[in-house]
DNA sequence: CTACAACCTATAGCCACTAGAGCTTCAAGA
DNA sequence: TCTTGAAGCTCTAGTGGCTATAGGTTGTAG
């Protein structure tokens, strides 16, 4: 027989690591946390993984791409398990996340204008007492207004 | 006399915190991580800060509004206190965090157009199994190709 | 049968705080 | 002077989402 891993229905740890991208670590971590059910054993007692392990892992990963919290996961999976609920929790979660990043996004961008300026105006080479970077840091009175 | 707490030269930590924004709890961790230098105490133990406290405080504030870690707080204020130094380094600190800022800025607009493309889809009423959310997030061909 | 990669558990560490328990000190009013 | 209560003190543990290490066991190719 050929390996044929990539068709197999019951595989190791290491295996459904490559397959989603998520480490082995952080595998284990989601099973301790109960984002992923315990798997089955073999006699050796390792964990082996069947095709609904893959599509649970991809969609942990997937929402922890998009910056979803773990908990706000375990909402979705809930939800995904029991498919006659109505998807308004759903809803909610993607749109309260999307707001935070939206308020992230904004509280980046008053960053940047700030490091930028800061960062433009000393290049280099100076003394730290006539610093630009410094002396920004140590003035508060330039800053503090406008809530960054 | 009356209450001259705002000119007062040597104030206790409450006042400290008052004054510059920053928590009790957090002006003692920045002291334990060496961030702040141990105080003079009173006959009783509690610490009491003078205008220089203020001032580093201050400074440590608002690097770390500006996003950066305390690590890099730490060297900011070595080169504040050797004013002779060039200033190189805390440039390339500054740059180097405004780098971060702009790449997690860049992250998180993937992020919002992916969440926003999710959460307009479904606005929540329909079953589980139809909602556009969940969905995505199940879909793994969908999205793992343009990497978020 | 042996070698070695891959697996296992348990524990500690990361960052920058934050919260709590259980105690002591300070300052204002009676 | 005494009492009260806010504010201070130290020490420890918890947060989120992993990541790393130590020290052992299992699986499998040659």
């Amino acid at each position: 027989m050929p390996p044929t891993k990539p068709l197999d229905r019951v595989v190791p740890i290491g295996t459904l690591a490559e397959r989603t991208g998520v480490k082995v670590e952080t595998i284990r971590y989601y099973e301790q946390v109960g984002l992923l059910p315990e798997p089955e054993r073999s006699e050796g007692n390792q964990r082996r993984y069947g095709r609904a392990h893959v599509e649970r892992l991809a969609f942990i990963k997937h929402a922890r791409d998009l910056g979803f919290a773990v908990e706000s996961i375990r909402t979705l999976l809930r939800l995904s398990d029991t498919p006659g609920m109505p998807c308004d929790e759903a809803h909610a979660i993607a749109a309260g996340h999307l707001g935070e990043v939206r308020e992230k996004i904004a509280r980046l961008r008053s960053l940047e204008a700030e490091l930028a300026r800061i960062a433009t105006v000393c290049s280099g080479g100076v003394a730290a007492a006539d610093c630009a970077v410094i002396e920004a840091l140590a003035d508060h009175g330039r800053c503090e207004h406008h809530g960054h």
